[in-house]
DNA sequence: GATAAAATTTGAATCTCATTCATAATCTGC
DNA sequence: GCAGATTATGAATGAGATTCAAATTTTATC
């Protein structure tokens, strides 16, 4: 039926258009600052309207990062599609992970008070579901090369399954996002320049998994040089100049 | 002067009372349900003299998390002081971690939800850098560890400092709490027991920074032998049974 | 021990929003 | 063109954080 056809359409239309503005106003503001009637008020909808989309305000808040999920995966697949060994690939996606977090900062505190509990269970079961679902892709991007890498003998799996030979290292990202947006934190405990340290970490995991090629981890040049080679291959959007100011926190010396 | 210190005390008492009360009451309803107002009914004062000892809300949830931070701490310190070699010390950090974590679930619950931006930036300057200085002896507790690895010869600095040598360990746990705490999320990636990969992948990452001993990889009984012999030595009051369990997520098949 | 100034405490009143729901507007099938 | 169904509306409600003028208590001085 084209008229239903229609109808949804212009529903998802709707819902794109408060999600949009979520998002600008979020930008501008910040995520404690948004209220439902200004947002619906900008949208030129009844504050109602809006909560025929969203059950409440932390349901749209994981729609949000539910969405802005693509974006990430975009760099990921990049990332993971590169043409090079399994293991530059995987430190490609952790490169990737880092330059997402520069370009959107906004995005990746949202995507923590997300997942923050409090927040989480205050949204409804189907948005929860779709989230953990748009999440599914990127983990099978990053799995596929673990894949790889073990089928071409790269690495033994001592173990463990493709999946979790990858949750260190996402641990590892993930964990040291929260470090670094609980502002004061590494400052307070010595550790300048975090994302640096996380691909150095990084190499030392995969070292330690026995990955091949194994990276010399004092051999600062040769780390170095991979690290560049990725930018210049896979994000050559990045400027150059940024491969180090990437790895810089603002207001490091 | 006597009565200045007797007052200081007794104000020091009554912030004491305030933030046991609304630890007994986020025990019982959540982070979400705190009121102030009933909070200071529960204590037998006025809403206005609870927002004498914390400028809001938010600020009271920091004091609390920093509060909580000294129970941490403990664990810590019998891990750090164990007569054993510094990398199974450092291991018997992370167990000390996780053992936390099921212990205190709340706890972490809270800990995550302040150090989140949004909460953080809406607590007082003064409550922040007392947050931050509580964490100081943490830090320091491992970096003791690493500096006795080096010293000793266990490890090599590769070019990091004994903190940077640290982070990585300390990033994987903090961000295998998050993973954990984002329900759902680790199902949908196919990655059960995440406390028992996560002593796992430590284990790698000790062997990639070259840490002796050097663990093997697949050895498992070793590996659960070591487990084993820290929940005896250092942490005889979880239950030897428990060991299993401390590595199961509820509701793991 | 009386008095006034200073410090502390109080809680009703205010204010900010998220959320609801009775009503109005619009659409659909006949 | 009309009854019934579907959608949209936004004023009203409710929950709860925060404030601040007034009341109370403490301290200092004589």
């Amino acid at each position: 039926m084209g008229i239903q056809d229609r109808k949804k359409r212009q529903l998802e239309e709707r819902e794109q258009l408060f999600l949009d503005k979520a998002w600008t106003l979020i930008q501008q503001e910040g995520v404690l600052n948004l209220q439902m009637s200004r947002l619906a008020a900008e949208c030129e909808y009844a504050v109602g309207t809006l909560y025929l989309h969203f059950s409440s305000k932390e349901d749209l808040l994981v729609a949000l990062a539910t969405r802005n999920v693509s974006d990430r995966l975009e760099l990921f697949l990049r990332a993971a599609a590169w043409a090079a060994c399994p293991r530059d690939r995987m430190l490609a996606v952790v490169v990737a992970d880092v330059i997402f977090s520069q370009r959107a900062p906004e995005y990746f505190r949202l995507a923590q008070y997300v997942s923050t509990h409090t927040i989480w269970v205050a949204a409804s079961e189907a948005r929860r579901e779709a989230a953990l679902e748009a999440s599914r892709p990127v983990g099978e991007a990053v799995r596929d090369i673990a894949e790889e890498a073990m089928r071409s003998g790269d690495v033994a799996s001592s173990g463990l399954t493709t999946q979790e030979m990858c949750s260190g290292i996402w641990a590892m990202t993930e964990g040291m996002h929260s470090l670094v947006s609980a502002s004061g934190l590494l400052e307070t405990h010595s550790v300048p320049r975090p994302y640096r340290l996380l691909i150095k970490h990084a190499h030392a995991l995969l070292n330690g998994l026995g990955w091949q090629p194994i990276m010399p981890l004092n051999d600062f040049d040769q780390q170095q040089a991979l690290l560049e080679r990725i930018l210049r291959e896979v994000f050559p959007e990045v400027p150059i100049a940024a491969c180090q100011a990437t790895e810089n926190q603002p207001g490091d010396q």
